[in-house]
DNA sequence: GCCAATGCAGAATAATTATTCAGATGATCG
DNA sequence: CGATCATCTGAATAATTATTCTGCATTGGC
């Protein structure tokens, strides 16, 4: 080591800052530095453990709610974060990502396929993650991207952050969404590049996904979807999205045009990934939790508690089986 | 308990400051509230122990000077504090002064009986001592005040001081240092409140005094003393000071005026106390110090390295007995 | 010996955190 | 019911802390 940064000077340092409360001017005139240096030394003596922090364990999950959910629906994982009253949308997104990204980073194991869809709760799961290259993962585009106008939300995006945080390659599809038609789809299916990620999907161990209702999605705000084709939707049974493809509330795909003209993981594939997780926030998602769930599309949850809540409240009332389409 | 500042608010503001090391500006985002209440709950949070902060010791002593002079020396108590290089006079008793403090506290038994001469040393460890009212001492004026215009380091104010941090009673003096004349000094020693003050003198268990020399004292900062005055000590063979009683390098009072006109804890007295500490900075009193330790005028001892390598090394120059006045 | 290259220190400055202040809220008591 | 008192809050501001930038010193070639 070298001579200046001695273990007793920044002990010296740290305590008289930490323990005997003086300010770091204070400090500087004892230690005879300027302030500016026993702020430097004080972060090294964090740094080397000479300070330690530490914090009373604040418990950011609702473990109740996660086993009840996990009983009444039949879930593998759930997640459910506690949220702050009075949140926007915003920064409830913000707090579940936050909150749910070191669980999330423990379930990723090293050699992991990971299947990623995009999304706005994702994106600030995906953002908050640890940062360190040392996993060896393959990550997977679910999905293809919502409009030309590149966002951070995209799966392409998104992948590529958390490729690049957790350390591993991501495999991209590079294709929109939803094709003119079905044979252009068809054909680039084809593709080799396309085929490939294909590939990866179906070996996917893990895959974390958003749940759209047809009233809030990414696909209304970004406005791909016009209000008569939502309409559309609404008659054909669909109560939601998952990966681009709208499900009734039983889970099954709605069959429309857009079922033959998505680029994304299938409906089979994604039921046979070990866990799928869906990742939402806000409580206005409950019907089309529902319907994943009951389509076994999803096999567990990162949701804030008030949108768990609701989505227990949903379960009663709607008691598994013949459910309406809507309410109305 | 209020509603507002739970414990799980406050866990949660602190762990993500120290813990996720966000700033106050994104905490409060979080939690939905304004930046100084962030503050606030941190503060909160500190003051609860729901955060910790523990810094690895820093010993400010030398205990290996420390227990060198208790050998050498036959002192009971010394308190060695390490000092900075290059530390002016001031910054060094402030040094001294800091880290003094907490020992000297401890050594203070709740019902004590506390002799207290003034000094500039002294005034720093008292400004140091922890704010609580709860003990139940006496605090005695072992000295005069040094001159009219009162100053900061007076026994006087030292003691105010002192009682006031850790609770209890002082007993003032309430005379100058100096009288005019032996005759006036034994007539206000008759006055029943000055009386009073010697009486807790000689039931004192514990003394905290300076020890200054000719050349740097306390007299010679405020003016007290002339040259002439200084030279005409030193011709009676003064070498240091102790509760304004000059003493020759065996410990002895010297037989001047002054010691007739002196208002102050007696020689006599002072031996008897269980634990005299004499409080120094600075490397320049050895030879005072020799003085007072073999005279018995004190017991213990409270400086900081440099003085006490100075001390140790002048110990083994002048080998007990048979020391010369002054080396010239 | 001379010249980058490197690293470190402190002055200046930017950024962050603590405190003050004035208004709002609500509890308590007459 | 007010009136009073005691909190509590966030905006504004003061104070403190972190960072940038520049110059100086040292190191290690050539």
């Amino acid at each position: 080591m070298q001579n200046n940064y001695s273990d007793d000077r920044l002990r010296l340092a740290a305590r008289l800052y930490y323990v005997d409360g003086l300010g770091q001017n204070e400090v500087a005139k004892f230690v005879k530095v300027s302030q500016a240096k026993v702020s430097r030394l004080l972060a090294m003596a964090r740094e080397r453990g000479i300070v330690r922090i530490s914090v009373a364990d604040y418990d950011p999950r609702r473990q109740d709610l996660e086993s009840e959910l996990v009983d009444r629906l039949k879930l593998s994982t759930v997640i459910v974060l506690k949220a702050i009253d009075g949140l926007s949308t915003a920064d409830l997104r913000r707090a579940v990502g936050h909150f749910s990204a070191a669980a999330v980073d423990t379930l990723i194991k090293p050699k992991d396929i990971v299947a990623l869809a995009g999304g706005r709760t994702i994106h600030e799961l995906i953002n908050h993650l640890p940062e360190r290259r040392n996993k060896a993962l393959t990550i997977v585009q679910a999905m293809g991207s919502v409009d030309s106008n590149v966002s951070a939300f995209d799966a392409q995006e998104v992948g590529r952050v958390m490729a690049q945080r957790l350390g591993g390659s991501f495999h991209s599809l590079n294709t929109p969404a939803y094709m003119p038609d079905k044979r252009t789809r068809d054909a680039l299916l084809k593709l080799e590049q396309v085929s490939a990620v294909h590939g990866f999907l179906t070996r996917a161990n893990l895959a974390l996904v958003g749940v759209g209702t047809l009233e809030n999605s990414v696909f209304i705000e970004r406005e791909v979807l016009s209000s008569e084709e939502r309409e559309h939707l609404k008659d054909a049974g669909a109560v939601g999205e998952i990966c681009g493809r709208f499900i009734d509330a039983e889970g099954k795909e709605c069959a429309t045009s857009w079922k033959d003209r998505v680029m994304s993981a299938e409906v089979e594939q994604l039921k046979k990934i070990p866990l799928v997780l869906a990742v939402v926030s806000g409580s206005d998602r409950s019907q089309a939790l529902l319907a994943a769930i009951r389509g076994h599309l999803i096999k567990g949850l990162i949701i804030d508690e008030t949108g768990a809540a609701a989505l227990l409240k949903a379960a009663s009332a709607t008691p598994e089986k013949k459910s309406r389409t809507k309410k109305k």
